[in-house]
DNA sequence: GTGTGACTTCTAGTCCGTA
DNA sequence: ATACGGACTAGAAGTCACA
């Protein structure tokens, strides 16, 4: 009866990583991308983590901040 | 006083139409794809059509489905 | 500047119907 | 086989305090 809930996809963890990877390569703190993202740097850090299973807007908005496409951002590299 | 939200990001139609597009592709209906996601059909429908803002875990699953990887499904064309 | 847990609000996602 | 709407519930969005 438990759950037959989909566990986290492994693209959330590609998407978090990836993130962190790419704000780090910028020199680019949690509070600065929250800002260019219009978002909590709290929330962002759980996103990195991937912990949070992030929408396509959020996730948008998040490599909009970082100027790169989103394809490019869960490409795993 | 307006709403300060964000609107629907591009990505979200880019997926949307690539989903179809795919889809088509590989001669599958709605409901194929839905079983193979374990989705409801009717909600992919009204993604194809950039009417809801999914989830990353979702668009993986979707991904699956079709044999390729999101971040290619994602890739404008 | 960041990790993390707890929390409330709001919408993603389900399920049913009709066409 | 697909569109679309209504009503509901699971879970994402968004915030905060404290380490």
């Amino acid at each position: 009866m438990p759950s037959t809930k989909r566990p986290p996809s492994a693209d959330r963890i590609v998407f978090g990583s990836r993130l962190r990877a790419e704000r780090h390569r910028r020199g680019l703190t949690l509070e600065d991308v929250a800002a260019l993202a219009d978002m909590n740097w709290s929330y962002i850090a759980g996103l990195e983590r991937g912990e949070r299973n992030v929408s396509i807007d959020n996730m948008s908005a998040l490599a909009g901040a970082l100027g790169m496409p989103l394809w490019e951002l869960l490409r795993p590299n």
